[in-house]
DNA sequence: AATTTATTAAACCAAATGGTTGACTATTGC
DNA sequence: GCAATAGTCAACCATTTGGTTTAATAAATT
């Protein structure tokens, strides 16, 4: 549906979740969180940084949903709070059809050579090979 | 496993990927390039941006590997390359298992306590349980 | 009561981001 | 050749980011 491709993007939270996980501090926090909650500190220390610093991390995983924290006394205690990633995922799912069958490749590849069939055959031959494991063939 | 875990949050793509997809403008190229090769003015033209904008966001999508472009007398074709994005769908998917079962809940649960009691066993030995419990279940 | 501990808050800074405009480079079409 | 078209580049701007340091707050310890 035309209403769900117009959502599809505007979904709130994935700007939040997608720049949160977009550091690598961040993205080291929230696994060091798999091993269960974790205190502010605790969570801080491995990282060459400030206290402060890696508090400021650990709010932006709070405010992208990520992490949830609950305060007992003076220390906080953060876990994990995968329910958003799970959004993200659903996000990324939409796209798993481009990258799972070589059936979509194929296609792709023949509406490539028709559009450019149709606009005639003068193209400049410098496209930069990846070398990755693009097994498409770059032409 | 350690090593493992140095390296998973330090996959260099992910910082450009996440980031790439942090911006709903960018999320919105992708998805429109789900329907085949774009050009970038057929990019920019919907969003109410300059076409310079717009050929930066293509420029970040490229620059994480999720655009590739081939140019064609003064056309720029893009087209989607999915592969970085699977990358990023396996690095969510080793976060699965804290959405998916609710043994893990449980399981993590039980670990929390684990801690609670060693915690307060190392320093005060006949320290009360905390009946703070995990709010947890207030799902 | 005084101190240490756990953590945030605030002010600051350099760099990156997301956007603009205007100039510049090719390419295409008349 | 000349003008329109497709697109980048460079300079600029406001805002955000990722980090710091120095308070400030609140709880635990002594």
């Amino acid at each position: 549906m035309i209403l769900n491709h117009m959502v599809e993007f505007q979904i709130p939270h994935l700007d939040a979740v997608f720049h949160a996980l977009s550091d690598p501090t961040r993205r080291a926090i929230l696994h060091r969180l798999t091993g269960g909650e974790r205190t502010v500190s605790e969570l801080a220390t491995p990282f060459n940084m400030s206290l402060a610093g890696a508090s400021k991390h650990i709010k932006v995983l709070e405010g992208a949903g990520l992490v949830r924290r609950h305060v007992q006394g003076r220390t906080h205690y953060c876990q994990l709070e995968a329910a958003r990633l799970a959004e993200a995922q659903e996000w990324l799912r939409t796209y798993e059809r481009f990258w799972t069958t070589r059936l979509d490749d194929l296609e792709e590849i023949l509406r490539e050579e028709d559009r450019a069939l149709a606009r005639s055959s003068e193209q400049s031959p410098s496209s930069p090979a990846k070398s990755d494991k693009t097994s498409r063939s770059t032409k």
